[in-house]
DNA sequence: ATGGTCGACTCTCGA
């Protein structure tokens, strides 16, 4: 089997407390992380060593910042969308390959407000986004896009969507401009399995008892190429790094694969 | 009601 999760931890030095247990309790062949907060000079790579994963990782000082751990050998590492990146998309845009399977880690803008130009350059993001997928992968192959992908695609992913249509993470626009990039070769793992409506990855920690009150978005995906979609056994929320005293605001996205 | 709480880092910003 083959185990593969997603978790934007909010400052990867701040949540070690909660990653490591639990890196040491689900042993997962890989794990995607956004929002590391963190130069490479500083990255805590010691951690992740000690309890037998090997590290991937690109970030910045105080925002974005992603890595990919993994018990296996991470082959083939790049970042950004191609040679001309500025440091803020390669802190958001990590690959690899690990295990015959190609993995692309992404913090996706925020985008702060649909009459922001931060919103025009996260919809123009998913367009490199699919730029990427046809430059460089094929949807033929082994394919996994992950990460905190902000955007919560259907009205079932967001609690009280009628309030949040003009959010930058349920807008029309930025829902269409996922879909085009999704239907380049992807599907949404987790809707394979859990159909129901009300499941979220992110709760506002501004909001008390967003948790116990159902105030979420299913923001966090893990897209694969039909031929993972095919093996995978498996997609699940996990909600108890968002029940620690010290939370991000996200849960932790994993699936299985029987890649034999 | 336009709040609330984190994290990094400068006394403010992004989420």
């Amino acid at each position: 089997m083959f185990s593969l999760a997603t978790f934007n931890v909010n400052s990867v030095r701040a949540r070690l407390h909660v990653l490591i247990p639990w890196l040491e309790r689900h042993q997962v062949d890989v794990i995607c992380l956004q929002e590391t907060k963190v130069t490479d000079e500083v990255f805590p790579q010691d951690a992740f060593r000690d309890i037998g994963y090997n590290v991937a990782f690109k970030g910045q000082k105080s925002y974005n910042g992603v890595a990919i751990a993994s018990r296996h050998a991470i082959e083939d590492v790049a970042v950004g969308f191609d040679g001309t990146n500025g440091p803020v998309d390669a802190s958001r845009l990590l690959r690899c390959r690990v295990q015959g399977v190609s993995i692309v880690n992404t913090y996706v803008p925020q985008g702060r407000a649909i009459d922001h130009e931060n919103y025009a350059y996260k919809l123009q993001w998913f367009d490199r986004l699919a730029a990427l997928f046809d430059a460089e992968y094929s949807p033929a192959e082994d394919l996994v896009w992950c990460g905190d992908l902000n955007v919560a695609p259907k009205p079932e992913d967001v609690h009280d969507p009628d309030s949040h249509r003009n959010h930058v993470c349920f807008h029309e626009a930025v829902r269409q401009a996922f879909a085009r990039t999704r239907t380049w070769g992807f599907e949404d793992l987790f809707r394979r399995f859990h159909p129901e409506p009300g499941q979220y990855t992110f709760f506002d920690y501004r909001r008390r008892g967003s948790v116990q009150r159902g105030l979420g978005w299913r923001i966090d995906h893990i897209l694969v190429t039909p031929s993972m979609a095919h093996r995978a056994k498996d997609c699940s929320i996990d909600l108890q790094p968002r029940l620690e005293t010290k939370p991000s605001d996200h849960t932790v996205l994993m699936a299985t694969f029987d890649l034999s």
